[in-house]
RNA sequence: CGCGGGGUGGAGCAGUUUGGCAGCUCGUCGGGCUCAUAACCCGGAGGUCGUAGGUUCGAGUCCUACCCCCGCAA
């Protein structure tokens, strides 16, 4: 089919290069704009852009679609937009261009997490399935009829970023899958249940504090759901240790307490109900390593 | 030229201020002890100290340039 994508981080990568690989016209692609990022602040193309220009494919950066990007869009006639984590809100004006609607890909089960980082909620509620639905976009937040999904059990030990990176080639797949039913009409869009329906807000730094007086599970579901970013850490004289991997373990203590640091236990802190172990951490001016590597070189207290 | 931390045997670190034998906690290999063990004891291997150049009798340490990694910020 001739279509227009819209994306601009990692997550929606797969999905572009899925479109490619399975033969559809890919006439444009929406990102967001060049951004300064990274140390010395230059500015960097996002994932989407890079692969897009690879291809060939005409680029497209309004700072607003609904604004500047309208007539780019309406000229490139597309029969269907898809996006994915595109970063900005359609006008019905846009939504209107493509003939056949524009489809998106959303890293929950909806009508679960709606928002910008369904991911990061799913595991920081500690949800047991997780997935991608694609979905018909209208005018709302993620409130489009559902059309396809794909449920997944959540690996316990697994991060954010982890499961970004996996959800996203579900996604993919699940996306061509969409686009396959829709040209030869069998896609039943379904309404979503208003109301089983969750908002999730975007994340923030003041998010990574560590409560340890909640249960151990709930720790540990914050510290794996908020990495890659921002991260959950907690202050220690050389600066902010930041705890990549948790798991909830046996053990009980004043909330805080360090139960174990060394590097034969790793290191335990007690919670609110039972205790939990940072598996992996990064110390101020290193890298991510493994809690009990930390602990070789480096004494607690 | 946005600010800052770092690069030392396989892993994680100290040593650099004030130049003077390459060190610590582990891992690994061999041996011992033990009913047994992630415990303990003995012994060994393993390092161009990020790269290049400079100063010096002597550089991990001081000077210059460069490469790479990371945090903040976005």
């Amino acid at each position: 089919m001739r279509v227009v994508f819209m994306g601009t981080p990692e997550f929606a990568v797969p999905s572009l290069q899925a479109l490619l690989d399975a033969g559809h016209e890919v006439v444009g692609v929406f990102t967001q704009p060049d951004r300064p990022a990274g140390r010395g602040k230059k500015l960097q193309a996002s994932p989407v852009k890079k692969l897009a220009e690879a291809h060939g494919i005409p680029v497209f950066q309004p700072l607003r679609i609904r604004k500047d990007g309208v007539e780019d869009l309406r000229a490139l006639a597309p029969e269907v937009c898809v996006t994915a984590a595109f970063g900005q809100i359609l006008s019905q004006e846009v939504l209107d261009i493509p003939t056949r609607g524009t489809v998106n890909v959303h890293a929950s089960l909806l009508p679960r997490h709606r928002g910008s980082a369904p991911i990061a909620w799913a595991i920081l509620q500690g949800d047991e399935t997780v997935g991608v639905t694609t979905m018909l976009t209208d005018k709302g937040i993620d409130t489009g009829a559902m059309l396809l999904k794909t449920e997944t059990p959540r690996n316990p030990e697994e991060t954010c970023g982890e499961m970004t990176e996996r959800l996203s080639k579900i996604g993919a797949d699940l996306l061509i899958e969409t686009l396959r039913k829709m040209k030869e009409g069998t896609l039943v869009p379904i309404p979503q249940d208003e109301a089983s329906m969750t908002y999730d807000p975007m994340l923030n730094k003041e998010m990574g504090v560590v409560d340890f007086t909640q249960p151990a599970k709930d720790v540990a579901n914050r510290i794996l759901g908020l990495n890659p970013w921002p991260c959950c850490g907690i202050d220690i004289p050389e600066g902010r240790l930041k705890l990549l991997r948790a798991k909830a373990v046996e053990g009980s203590g004043e909330p805080g307490a360090v139960l174990a640091a060394d590097p034969k236990q790793g290191l335990v802190f007690a919670c609110g109900e039972g205790a939990v172990e940072i598996t992996e951490l990064q110390a101020p001016g290193g890298k991510a390593m493994k809690a009990k590597d930390w602990l070789r070189g480096h004494k607690w207290g």
